[in-house]
RNA sequence: GGGUGCGUAGCUCAGUGGUAGAGCGCUACUCUGACACAGUAGAGGUCGAAGGUUCGAUUCCUUCCGCACCCA
């Protein structure tokens, strides 16, 4: 044994392991063909950002996982990486450079991703160290980036192969775009809100003069592109103008009334205008009606020059502006409150437009099949599998994905154009000078592809794809893949559709879908309600394993969403103290003493505490394969601290022996090992200052000998606890202090059941010495377990009246448990068709409460009560 | 509108077909031989509502109410 530990762990230690596992590359995995393995990828997390709270929850079950699976001998592989963000980044380096006056526009494309690389190297490392911070295992020789020259080459070649196989297409439709970030952006990145806004009522005057028909929009101010009136075929009010023209106010334009069955009767009038070029149904109409699209607001967000007099206004101001307009020229009928969703950029949060434009697109349809066929066949297993049906909907009603961003930063669509002779084609070199077909200059496309894009490769990239390197081969299909369910369809849905189509193979076994870490009372996180939470401080202030603690204990098997609160984090603190001062009590204790061969006898309080090892052993081991880690946990944080410290521990105090020292050591070193993939670093700590050279990852997980559980010890000392929680409620009761010891008590009753627990009796109940007695002991209070009567006599202090209170509060609660038990046991139907086991359980149950029962009416008759 | 999840102690949450548990908070006592980041004792719950299934429901089913999230 090492010297002796301080009374307070000192978490600083965990910057040494830390550092220590890193430096000694205990997590680098290398093939080992005789070992069975389990891979691993880490969700790359923006390489620009840090660890948000999210991350600290999906990064503690990985590396929960990653120590069990390589204590139970398996060669274990994480990959951690970060990914290149395209927007995000883009934005933040944009945002810097403004600082100093420049647009990125006046460095250049090439300048600027200088800079972006730049900003990179600088800030790219903070996550990283972070995770490393956090303790976990990852495999750091194996680190990748999604821009990195192999992530490159992959995306050059999924592109490739998608693109000869007509997956993927250039294409002139309606795509979601943010004005702010400037670029395209796909479904998934469109956020809905319920807003409070007016439904405008306008009126647009048939072209004989004759009337009007009304039109009701939330978005008056596209109706200078409106090139159409739409009414339902069945609408009976409009069957009559279906084919009529109207003129458009404010503009003149004549524009049909046509018949779509898209429009919805119940909205509004019935009647509907239609802007093909500013709204997705809009632009289905048109193509079913052959109109013709007229953009009136631009990539900016303002009004183009179609929009006349109001050509350059911006498109909010614009709206204003032309109700303003329609209303002092008459046309504006009424103006109604309305409610309802808008779609906003997911990330800047400024209100998308739908726009017509070229973009880049993913054929969905058939990749969908496959997807959805390996989670029905459970190649892929998703966990909690709730989230199957969430996944197959999507699946079904998948549409084509919008690959192309206007961006600078992130992969660029490798597909050239020749300028001789028109070939366009894609390819998977990164510089392509010459035509293939007539040798003629080429030109690239200028636009990047969606970050997601090169993210849905991750599993196979990061081992090399498409090379057939010797790691993909025996690290891919990856075994596991944890993640939050809020990128379901961004990322895993995507893995699994791009892997089923390049690699025909699935890129994880299984996948662990864990909730969203919310604060204490439930809300969403964020910057603007200022209820977040930074990891990094919680670590500094408690430390990261406490910050685990906090997260993993409370984890849930369905998976929740997880209620972050601060004072759990201080528990897991508080934990790691007692886990910590324990340690150091029991290694005093086993100061130079030799145990290494196992005890030939057992006493009963060790048999009790290791077969409630065992117990706990079985109950994490299948908490683990369930996936269930708060379970995990919990069960051993309540094994080591309510059992092992509040009982055995203080047994142990009372006339130790050899077989109690091995016991002792035997419990806390293999507790270790159970704490040991929550909460890495004290039990890291403890188990070297123990005097092991080894690091506690790589000891071998406790092994399962359930022959070891002896049901007797535990029953034995479950009645001891009674008789000493009994006595000290009395003590408790009565007021005395711990340092008053009882000088003696009698025990009525079977004496050889409960000789050999004297000694604990007397140590944990503070009693001088307990004697037997086979006569009601006068002038005593009482404390009734079963057949069994404790008398305590007590010089001068025994009130009868309050001694019959005590009692007749037991009995009050013992008979209405037992009117329970009696209600169900005379119910003729209980008995016939309740399973005897469990009969004959309650007929036990109640028969020792019937004895304490009567024990205590015995002592209120002698009372006279 | 469709879907999913959740309503259990003052707060935050586990959990179970056989009269409910933890942490924090609260009350009282205690620096008792590792731990006051602790110990001991205690108070506190008709397990959202109503039906149904069952010998028995907080647990399973249905409906309703409330909250949250996802999709359209």
């Amino acid at each position: 044994m090492n010297e002796r530990l301080e009374a307070q762990y000192d978490a600083t230690a965990e910057l040494k392991w830390a550092k220590k596992w890193k430096e000694d590359k205990v997590f680098h995995s290398q093939i080992d063909e005789s070992k069975p393995r389990f891979s691993i990828v880490i969700p790359p997390p923006n390489v620009t950002g840090s660890l948000h709270i999210g991350h600290a929850l999906d990064l503690s079950l990985q590396d929960a996982i990653v120590r069990y699976k390589k204590m139970n001998g398996f060669n274990v592989c994480w990959v951690p990486g970060t990914d290149h963000a395209g927007i995000a980044t883009q934005n933040v380096v944009e945002r810097a450079l403004l600082q100093q006056g420049i647009r990125r526009q006046d460095l250049g494309r090439e300048a600027f991703l200088e800079k972006v690389w730049e900003w990179k190297e600088r800030y790219g490392n903070t996550i990283l160290d972070q995770i490393t911070r956090l303790g976990c295992g990852v495999d750091w020789d194996r680190l990748r980036f999604t821009m990195d020259s192999v992530c490159a080459r992959a995306v050059r070649r999924a592109f490739k192969e998608l693109f000869d196989r007509g997956l993927i297409y250039k294409g002139h439709y309606m795509i979601n775009w943010c004005p702010r970030c400037g670029t395209a952006i796909s479904d998934l990145e469109v956020t809905y809100e319920e807003e409070d806004s007016h439904l405008w009522f306008i009126r647009y005057p048939f072209e004989d003069q004759k009337g009007f028909i009304v039109v009701a929009t939330t978005r008056p101010e596209t109706m200078l592109g409106d090139t159409a009136i739409a009414v339902h075929p069945e609408d009976e009010r409009y069957k009559s103008v279906v084919g009529k023209n109207v003129i458009l106010p404010l503009v003149g334009r004549r524009i049909p009334i046509v018949a779509d069955e898209s429009v919805d009767p119940e909205f509004g009038t019935g009647a509907v205008k239609v802007t093909p070029a500013h709204d997705p149904t809009d632009f289905d109409i048109g193509q079913r009606h052959n109109l013709e699209p007229i953009q009136v607001i631009g990539l900016d967000g303002s009004m183009t020059e179609e929009a006349g007099s109001f050509s350059g206004m911006d498109r909010f101001e614009a709206r204003k502006q032309i109700v303003r307009r329609l209303e002092e020229q008459g046309y504006l009928e009424k103006v109604e409150p309305y409610r309802h969703a808008v779609g906003h950029c997911q990330r800047c949060h400024t209100v998308v437009e739908p726009m017509i434009s070229d973009q880049w697109f993913v054929k969905l349809t058939a990749m969908a099949e496959k997807a959805k066929h390996v989670v029905e066949t459970g190649e892929v297993q998703i966990i909690p599998e709730r989230w199957v049906k969430v996944y197959q909907d999507w699946m079904d009603n998948i549409r084509d994905w919008c690959i192309s961003r206007q961006i600078w930063w992130g992969h660029r669509i490798p597909v050239f154009t020749c300028e001789e002779c028109g070939h366009v084609f894609a390819s998977e070199e990164e510089t392509v000078e010459k035509c293939p077909k007539c040798g003629g200059s080429v030109k690239q496309e200028e636009d990047v592809l969606d970050t997601w894009f090169s993210s849905s490769l991750w599993p196979f990239e990061v081992f090399g794809w498409p090379e057939e390197t010797e790691d993909l081969k025996y690290y891919y299909p990856t075994s596991l893949l944890i993640t939050g369910y809020d990128i379901l369809f961004f990322w895993v849905a995507r893995m699994i559709f791009m892997a089923t189509t390049l690699t025909e193979q699935v890129p994880f076994k299984q996948v662990f879908l864990h909730g969203l870490v919310l604060d204490e009372h439930g809300q969403k996180m964020s910057k603007s309600k200022g209820n977040t939470v930074d990891p990094m401080d919680m670590i500094d202030e408690y430390s990261a394993d406490a910050l685990r603690y906090a997260l993993v204990s409370a984890m849930s098997l369905g998976g929740q969403d997880v209620n972050f609160s601060e004072s759990r984090v201080e528990h897991g603190k508080n934990l790691t103290n007692k886990i910590w001062n324990s340690a150091r009590y029991v290694l005093s204790v086993l100061e130079g003493k030799q145990l290494d061969t196992a005890p030939e006898q057992f006493s009963r309080a060790d048999r009790y505490i290791l077969s409630r090892l065992e117990q706990t052993k079985k109950f994490v081991n299948e908490c683990f394969d369930a996936y269930d880690f708060g379970s995990a946990l919990r069960e051993i944080e309540s094994f080591y601290w309510g059992e092992y410290c509040d009982w055995y521990i203080e047994m142990s105090k009372v006339d130790p022996s050899y077989s109690t020292y091995w016991t002792l050591k035997q419990v806390l070193e293999q507790s270790l090992k159970l704490f040991h993939p929550f909460l890495p670093f004290v039990t890291q700590e403890i188990w070297d200052r123990m005097g092991h050279e080894s690091y506690l990852v790589e000891e071998v997980w406790p092994e399962l000998s359930e022959s070891m559980i002896d049901q007797e010890a535990m029953d034995r000392v479950a009645t001891m606890k009674e008789a000493v929680r009994g006595l000290r409620n009395l003590r408790a009761e009565l007021g005395l202090k711990p340092s008053q010891r009882i000088t003696n008590i009698f025990l009525q009753g079977e004496m050889g059941e409960w000789e050999e627990f004297f000694p604990y009796i007397e140590f944990l109940a503070r009693v001088e010495e307990i004697k037997h007695t086979s006569k009601t002991v006068p002038n005593a209070y009482s404390v009734v377990v079963g057949n069994t009567v404790f008398f305590v006599p007590l010089e001068g202090l025994v009130d009868i009246d309050k001694e019959r209170k005590r009692l007749q509060k037991q009995q009050a609660d013992l008979e209405s448990r037992i009117a329970v038990y009696d209600k169900r046991l005379q119910n003729e139907a209980f008995i016939k068709k309740a399973p005897q086991e469990v009969v004959e359980k309650q007929r036990e149950e109640r028969k020792a409460l019937e004895e304490s029962l009567s024990n205590v009416l015995k002592r209120l008759s002698e009372l006279g009560g």
